[in-house]
RNA sequence: CGGGGUGUAGCGCAGUCUGGUAGCGCACCUGGUUUGGGACCAGGGUGUCGGGAGUUCGAAUCUCUCCACCCCGACCA
């Protein structure tokens, strides 16, 4: 591609309204420009970028054995009352209707229309398994877009969607996407990690998340090193304490005046926070419910809303409700003595001669115990780890290496074994070796294209823009030409050269603009264009042509004579 | 959805409080001088001041109203 036939709409300055580096780098770069909020045009040299993802996870998925098709965006109503979801998905779900006043959502997955596709298409287990792909726009109609193209509402992803004739089978789908996934994001040049995840609204039991690590995420990840564990901080867990061996003190009752919180608590009786306890009332399925965790920690209302005592969503009591039914308020609220089910984290259930609120206004209860002083209804796990937390793995093991670390990440794909939910609503069944008809078990696995776009860059970049890996750079090489309309030899040189080099196959972009050397060399340092070679007389008259990989601080003289081969060598080893 | 904020040229902004000819930098167009790290000189045009309604002799500026966008929180590739 000639740059003087090209639109190069790079930006000198950042546009206010981007925050993250990477859709600064996108704007300024020229990559994307945006129609209205969550809305973006890929611009040629994003086109580029992302047709270049596209083509890695297309290679890999046809690899995996997996088939591309190709659904519609828009589905018909009908298909989503079937699955349940027209009236579970939300305002997320953006729903519309035809002149004949009919009713249908734009896709923002494609699980109904698959799984029809299938109830219809696949009759006996010789057929199975199968795994069908695509890649394709979404639209979710997202309460806040943000970030650009990292959280759009018009987004492009590859979802796939496997049948099996039993949960083996799908394990073993599983794990073949699990490492095409692998092979994907390593091809990409991304530094990722693998990390286990709930399932959400889209169900199934086994999930993990592929996630780009990177400060900007909008996921918090527990890792620990050592055991090799991560997982999404909505599941983790930290291995749950010893029960404490201290004998029990008397019970002790305090007047706390106007003291509500657990820093107030702590600080009037001098005691750190885990030494006390919390206690949440929320709305159970049947009442309310008490919540006991440790004073230092905070509720995982994922984990919580997974409770077969407690209502989803979570919903807390109000103070009204608290007056009503329990007749104290909140500040002074203790498991001791509660007249509702009282669920409690397994650190709290650990405690001994703990402090809590003694349920009567103003007044704190001290060695407090479990065992003499509370009725228990189960104990589970329901906080979010923190920082320090002992790994889930880790058994007797609490050296260093086993402490959960947070991590903040950007969540590229997710897979997921969906079982038989889907098959069961939509009725996807085939017949098995004994004739019998056989609901087909499922799993799902989704990348997120567009935003692996935005990830490579908040991974890879400088104070001058971005450094694409190779493998998705818009352009392998730059061409920078000084004088190229002045000179005749740089003219002559630079299109032989131009010409070699896409001959060779290589994506190479031949700055051929009247414009000073300055301008195009920040165009492509901004571009990110990995490897840059500069012709000019001053280099000619040497017998030399410049050098320069994106990622190193030096440039380097390379012989005209023997420019093939250095080109060969630097283009193939990065 | 709740809370906060912004809307003036393609981009970044000033002007609004205190009503009186719509401005600055960059970018853009023309001519010239330049050409190894975002040049200089001269000339040029940029606009529904987010929309509508009102107050006023007069509104970017005051009032009302609608809209768009951004940021902070609960949801997700």
């Amino acid at each position: 591609m000639r740059a003087s036939q090209y639109l190069i709409a790079t930006l000198k300055e950042t546009p206010a309204d981007a925050e993250i580096i990477s859709h600064q780098l996108m704007l300024r770069a020229g990559l994307i420009r945006k129609l209205a909020s969550g809305l973006y045009t890929w611009l040629p040299t994003g086109l580029r970028v992302l047709r270049k993802v596209e083509r890695i996870v297309r290679e890999e998925m046809n690899f995996a054995g997996a088939q591309e098709v190709l659904m519609p965006a828009v589905q018909p109503a009908e298909l989503w009352q079937e699955s349940g979801r027209w009236d579970m998905y939300g305002g997320e779900l953006l729903r519309f209707k035809d002149r004949h006043d009919r009713e249908f959502c734009f896709g923002p997955t494609h699980e109904e229309v698959i799984t029809n596709l299938a109830s219809t298409e696949i009759k006996s287990y010789k057929q199975l398994p199968l795994n069908f792909y695509q890649i394709q726009t979404k639209f979710r109609d997202e309460t806040r877009p943000r970030f650009g193209v990292m959280r759009a509402r018009e987004f492009i992803m590859k979802d796939a969607y496997s049948f099996h004739v039993d949960d083996a089978s799908l394990e073993q789908t599983y794990q073949i996407m699990f490492q095409a996934y692998t092979n994907i994001f390593t091809r990409l040049g991304l530094g990722f990690r693998l990390v286990e995840a709930d399932t959400g609204s889209i169900g199934g039991n086994t999930s993990h998340e592929f996630h780009v690590l990177a400060d900007s995420g909008e996921d918090a990840i527990a890792v620990c090193d050592k055991y090799e564990y991560a997982a999404n901080v909505e599941l983790a867990e930290a291995r749950a304490p010893a029960p404490g061996t201290e004998k029990s003190k008397d019970l002790v009752e305090h007047d706390t005046p106007s003291i509500e919180t657990i820093e107030e608590i702590s600080q009037y009786l001098k005691v750190s926070a885990d030494k006390t306890v919390k206690t949440l009332i929320v709305v159970g399925v049947d009442g309310l419910v008490a919540l006991v965790i440790r004073g230092d920690h905070e509720l995982n209302t994922v984990k919580a809303e997974k409770h077969s005592l407690i209502a989803a969503p979570l919903e807390f009591a109000t103070e009204q409700l608290l007056k009503t039914f329990l007749s104290i308020k909140p500040g002074s609220i203790g498991p001791v003595g509660l007249n509702i089910p009282v669920i409690v984290d397994r650190s709290a259930a650990a405690l001994k001669n703990f402090i809590c609120g003694a349920n009567q206004d103003d007044k704190h209860l001290s060695n407090v115990n479990w065992d003499r002083d509370t009725v228990i209804e189960e104990i589970v796990d329901l906080r979010k780890v923190i920082a320090g937390d002992i790994c889930a793995r880790a058994g007797d093991d609490s050296s260093d290496g086993a402490k959960l670390s947070i991590k903040r990440g950007i969540e590229v794909g997710h897979i997921f074994q969906l079982g038989v939910k889907y098959s069961t609503a939509m009725n996807a069944r085939c017949l098995d070796q004994n004739g019998k008809a056989i609901t087909m078990p499922m799993g799902c696995y989704g990348i997120g294209i567009s935003r692996i776009v935005a990830a490579a860059i908040e991974q890879n970049h400088d104070d001058k823009g971005i450094i694409w890996p190779s493998a998705i750079a818009p352009f392998e090489v730059v061409i920078v030409t000084i004088g190229y309309k002045k000179s005749e030899a740089v003219r002559a040189k630079a299109d032989a050269l131009y010409q070699k080099i896409n001959e060779l196959g290589i994506d190479v972009l031949l700055d051929d603009r009247n414009e000073r050397p300055g301008i195009m060399f920040a165009d492509a340092e901004l571009m990110g264009i990995p490897h840059r070679l500069v012709i000019g007389d001053r280099g000619l008259e040497k017998g030399v042509i410049e050098y320069k990989a994106r990622d190193k601080a030096d440039s380097e003289d390379i012989p005209l004579n023997k420019l093939e081969q250095s080109l060969a060598t630097l283009i193939t080893r990065s």
